[in-house]
DNA sequence: TTACATGGTTTGTATTGCAAACCTGTTTTC
DNA sequence: GAAAACAGGTTTGCAATACAAACCATGTAA
């Protein structure tokens, strides 16, 4: 067997969950998102969101910028350089397994 | 956010995990293969292989044979049709999400 | 007989993904 | 101006998981 697909088992895990791999695709294209539209772009639950946000947030793969607009409190996230440089190669260790199966 | 993306999240579970994604790997590779040679190519412990053969099998993707060999037991495992197809389904959506990110 | 491999399976535990319930404030309704 | 409804999130409860360690049944060696 090819030492991609053995390398396979140590990719990284907080990317490789769906709903979070969704959500970070998301803000690697629009660089900063709120809540709100995460959650109906992702198709998530608040729960649920919160929850992948806070993992991903503690991993400092995204900050999390608490704010206002108005009256109404307002999340706005987007992804770090490490956050954006781990999407970047957890694609490119999905391509290569998938290149040398 | 395209469908390709957002469909990610429909992602097979069973084969989404790593550890399973290179058993069906080495299996759609071989045809067949017995315990102790799955184990060390996918570098798993028995406790983790047998529960993962375990997975697979219930959801008919792997069928496995328990034979001897002379008189030492000799578990077969190959891929069904079923699991071969799944597979082949799961490397696509993979690699569709990556094309479209 | 006792020890030690071989080929696995079962058990224990900590972590997870998810939805439902909850919370804090704001706006609307009466 | 009190009560109800809503917005924007967070916390809680629970079932399912991945993993390794302990176990088991059989066969071979000392």
């Amino acid at each position: 067997m090819s030492d991609e697909i053995r390398s396979f088992s140590g990719v990284d895990r907080l990317l490789h969950e769906p709903s979070r791999t969704i959500i970070v695709a998301i803000l690697y294209a629009v660089e900063s998102a709120d809540f709100l539209y995460l959650q109906r772009e992702a198709g998530l639950t608040k729960g649920n969101l919160s929850a992948h946000l806070s993992k991903l947030e503690k991993a400092k793969y995204v900050e999390i910028e608490k704010t206002y607009k108005g009256k109404i409190p307002l999340t706005l996230c987007h992804l770090t350089d490490k956050g954006r440089k781990a999407f970047e190669d957890y694609r490119e260790q999905i391509k290569s397994f998938i290149d040398n199966v």
